[in-house]
DNA sequence: AACCTAATAGACACACTGTAGTATAATAAG
DNA sequence: CTTATTATACTACAGTGTGTCTATTAGGTT
């Protein structure tokens, strides 16, 4: 995303940096629709020309933040991916992201949970329903018939949106639990949904 | 809410409609960063200053749209539990919900689907966990030892969260099920997970 | 040292906001 | 029927935020 070869002056960075900061912590104090770009180069302390030069509005800059952030998860995915074809692929992939999250906590907290965020929202409800789709894609030893069925689309939509869901209160609620327990929850939660339902497609 | 007997006005309600339908036909067409106050008053064709006497300013009138809706929501849960306390009561309430969305489409889909109003997600959010809560509470059959027990808490939020993100990709995607087949489905999905699981309380 | 480019400063036209004062029409109360 | 109240309309204005421009300073790279 922003952290390749082809940006390299660290003045750029220092003010990328300088813009992110203060966002986030303005976000922490004041509603979304309250902050302008006036505040906002005024607590990082840079000109406000200086914002223009990187954005062109707040929506473009939340956008490029949101860019960033799904970026390193993707990474995560990817990363753990690649390094392991084992059973519990996912599980490590969910505890992997529990702990990115954790670590970024005051970021997601008002990206996600305080100040919502349609953008970020949207990103990682994508991720999510990809990494289910592809899942279940690859899942050979699916239950094949049982007494009840559930379209396919619906199960997606039902399990992504519990993950999310289920983050988003663990991090309102300053996270009461450890990433490694909240994984394992979610991983039985969602396990009994998948293994107990037949899952059919729409068509 | 703001159909009691108190405001009788006509003027009232009509500018109050005038200024709602505005609201949601901007929203359907551009980014709700990008809406004023000049717009709304222009499309709903009252003076701007009309506006103020009604609401202090957008986000204002937003939470007290939302208010409105959701009280129409909680009209119908109350009024399912007075009518029946039959052990499907869950489930005729969460088909006259879906029903409810189906007939106000156009003002979910913006308020809770395209255009993210966060307010609005939070309010029936706690709507939804207050109901699971309670049905948890007032259930008396329940499997008392199995080999995985969730925090009850996390079980909660990821029900209610699964309820509700289904509900948004449902109207995402024009509602491609009639509420009754939905209902089913959720009901189906959120029963499993109940009674296949102990839910423990975090004390 | 010379060169490139980011960041700053000040200014400008424009749009939106919030509020004030006044006027008019409809409704409610006596 | 008369009067008080309420909702809305119209005009105006000061304050603030936006987006862009030009010229200048400062930092980093070679």
């Amino acid at each position: 995303m922003s952290t390749t070869s082809p940006r390299t002056d660290p003045r750029v960075l220092r003010t990328r940096q300088l813009i992110r900061d203060a966002f986030i912590d303005l976000l922490e104090e004041i509603q979304l629709e309250k902050i302008t770009v006036n505040r906002i180069t005024e607590r990082a302390t840079i000109n406000r020309v200086t914002f223009y030069l990187h954005y062109r509005d707040i929506p473009e800059m939340i956008e490029k933040l949101a860019d960033d952030m799904i970026g390193e998860i993707h990474a995560i995915v990817v990363g753990i991916q690649n390094q392991s074809r084992s059973i519990d692929m996912d599980w490590s992939i969910l505890v992997k992201m529990l702990e990115h999250i954790a670590d970024n906590s005051k970021f997601y907290k008002v990206m996600l949970a305080s100040q919502r965020i349609p953008v970020f929202n949207d990103r990682l409800m994508k991720l999510f329903v990809d990494l289910i789709t592809s899942r279940s894609e690859n899942q050979t030893d699916f239950p094949s018939t049982l007494p009840m069925a559930v379209p396919k689309d619906i199960a997606i939509w039902y399990g992504s949106s519990a993950f999310i869901g289920t983050i988003v209160c663990w991090l309102r609620e300053d996270m009461p639990y450890t990433p490694l327990f909240l994984a394992k929850q979610l991983s039985l939660l969602f396990h009994i949904q998948q293994d107990t339902n037949l899952l059919i497609d729409p068509e």
